[in-house]
DNA sequence: AATACCGTTGACGCTTACGTCATGAGAACG
DNA sequence: CGTTCTCATGACGTAAGCGTCAACGGTATT
């Protein structure tokens, strides 16, 4: 059943990520996918675990970091403890994603600045010149 | 006068860089100190390009993409089309920092839901169950 | 002269997250 | 049986931007 057990190909269209991808994961102790022979196969662990690796990599967070995530939550026994833990990595992880929207937001009230200003010297230059 | 001509530790000591990258950005051909006998010069010419690199920098150009920017300019005849030129990157780059921001923006909002979220998981573990 | 600095040129190291080969095994098709 | 797929492993390549030696040269001070 493609449902419980996927293929590296099923996995890739899946997700929208490459073979190399998974393996890399794998390689990362991301994902621990069961083999059949040679081939791996992906369980539904993977695939809950390789959603939250991409949700993590949106929030920017690093796969070394997104795995002591993941660990801490199989890992782990006393889950408040560990709910408590990632809570506050993810409240800091929101800080420096606010830090980083301000510092953008700057360079983006600063090359507007500068670009209106290229564009005003670029009027003067193109403006036909008065003989004095 | 050190006003015009600056040592690489004066440099440093103004811009805030290290040797290494003042070095670097040479090997680049960023900028291109003179030589008094071993040792670099760096001209009012080099001091320029190094603002305008480190500003380059905040806005997320690449070196290469600065060094483009900074040849055209003391390359370039014909001003005015260099300049257009020099505002259509600019303009690029500009709609690039907003994607980036809006990506930001979703990012934390995603992640603000999620840990609002997880606090109240948090807090209904936390809370003392009624027996039923 | 010896020590202490400042400067120089290589050249390798490092980070992150994979891409890209080279090579080979095993299965399916005609 | 030969070709073609899919998959596997391993190793090197890439991008950016420097950090960090190593080994050496000239200058200034003691």
């Amino acid at each position: 059943m493609t449902d419980t057990l996927m293929t590296i190909r099923e996995m890739c269209d899946a997700y929208d990520v490459t073979p190399r991808t998974l393996r890399f994961y794998e390689s990362k102790e991301l994902l621990s996918p069961i083999r059949q022979g040679q081939k791996r196969l992906f369980t539904h662990r993977d695939r809950a675990r390789l959603t939250l690796i991409l949700r993590g990599k949106r929030f920017g967070f690093s796969l070394e970091q997104i795995r002591q995530l993941l660990d801490m939550w199989d890992g782990g026994r006393g889950q408040v403890a560990q709910l408590d833990r990632t809570i506050e990595v993810g409240r800091e992880r929101l800080d420096e994603l606010r830090r980083q929207r301000d510092e953008l937001d700057n360079a983006i009230e600063d090359l507007q600045g500068q670009l209106s200003g290229a564009e005003r010297m670029l009027d003067a230059m193109r403006t036909p010149h008065a003989a004095e």
